[in-house]
DNA sequence: ACCATACTACGATGTTAACCGAAGCGTTGT
DNA sequence: ACAACGCTTCGGTTAACATCGTAGTATGGT
């Protein structure tokens, strides 16, 4: 078993309370400067600077330098998986003082993850989708049917568009509140977007909770016929 | 973000070369005592007492006393998904010396996760079985059909007395090898028993890797027409 | 040219926790 | 009853590391 010390490596990697923080920040896919994500972690500066160093030089973070600032994000969605995969066993473990709060319910409900959305919402269109034939299940990922690019289309995400990308095309992604999978990849961040342009879902800054407009419970529901929870 | 800290909790549990090596010795699912685990961590009893005290505590592993023996075993599958999945960014995230030795091709072809295959094997059968018509992905499992559940039968593996128990039935797990779904759940546990029993694997004590014998090599190919790979 | 901002490098400090030796408790075997 | 074994508790030592203050470099704005 000479797996061992390198898991530990990286989990220790996470395991500060710091980074922790700035990478459930980084969670949602964006960008954020190494200034803000001090800011979240509650450190200064130069202690975030640190972090950062570390956390790039296990290729858990990719930078990018735009003028004097420079913008970290999760180095994939590997990083992602594996947050959410503790994130799993942290919840369970502890059933100490743990107020589940509006933010947890509003969580549940609709967040993204990475890139791409995530919540009993997400699930919620997954399952329609597999219902519809849009969607069948294979392997780590999903695949789209015919039908399921013909009614994409019509929404306004072009699937073909997608395939050819180095990123993954439609992966399926465990949901950490629903264990149950949603769709990531290049087509679940597709989806989200056009989701935001019509103006359905509103990203909140600073928050990876995502709020349904009332066009988007319409729109869910007359589209797809996705049937959300009160 | 209040989640941050408690992720960095139980990431941090798991950051400990010694508790990580004691987790990764429990990765089969096997059930090891105190001093067994105090071993393979390469530490002293007393120290491995006070680490299995704390993953005891965080609820991420379960304990069993016989005698003045204490067996513990992981807690349950989400712990086991949850270091696999930081596996695999331990894995990419340090392209430095990492001898890729004999154990981790053996590891790669198969192996044992949690209590079910893994590995090149597993994933081949599962596409076998998939190909079949034998399994469906849905959701976080997979389903069986009516042909699978017949297939199976013959095999010597009772399909319909594992629906019942509390425990998952046909779990899709995620290779960490492989990055492709295997079988895990109840349907995965006793496919593994199953090819025991019959010979076709042999589990090395004290490892993880699995080893396929010509009667399980023959057998696969004949009864499935499992292609495996030389 | 000047200053403000964003970030990084270095050194000092303090806290945390892993570790082992010694000693204690409970169980098993003779 | 006694010894052996498995495991745990306690105390003290040591090493690692997160943190911040100071100081430095680079970029952008005025």
């Amino acid at each position: 078993m000479v797996e061992g010390p390198y898991i530990a490596e990286a989990a220790a990697l996470i395991g500060d309370p710091a980074r922790a923080n700035m990478l459930s920040a980084l969670m949602d896919g964006r960008a954020l400067t190494a200034t803000e994500l001090a800011h979240v972690a509650g450190v200064t500066p130069q202690t975030a600077s640190g972090h950062l160093a570390k956390l790039k030089e296990a290729n858990m973070l990719a930078v990018e330098r735009q003028g004097r600032h420079r913008y970290f994000r999760l180095a994939g969605p590997e990083i992602a998986e594996a947050i959410e995969a503790i994130s799993v066993v942290a919840q369970q473990g502890a059933p100490r003082h743990r107020p589940t709060g509006p933010r947890d319910e509003a969580m549940r409900f609709a967040r993204t993850c990475y890139d791409h959305l995530a919540g009993q919402v997400a699930v919620a269109v997954v399952e329609r989708f597999v219902e519809l034939g849009y969607l069948t299940e294979g392997g780590t990922d999903f695949e789209v049917s015919d039908r399921g690019i013909a009614a994409l289309k019509s929404f306004g995400v072009e699937v073909e568009s997608l395939r050819g990308k180095r990123r993954a095309f439609a992966r399926r992604c465990l949901d950490w509140s629903e264990r149950r999978a949603h769709i990531g990849g290049a087509l679940g961040a597709a989806f989200l977007a056009r989701c935001e342009t019509k103006g359905w879902l509103k990203t909140r800054v600073g928050s990876r909770s995502v709020v349904i407009t009332d066009a988007g419970r319409k729109g869910l529901s007359k589209s797809f016929g996705v049937v959300l929870p009160a």
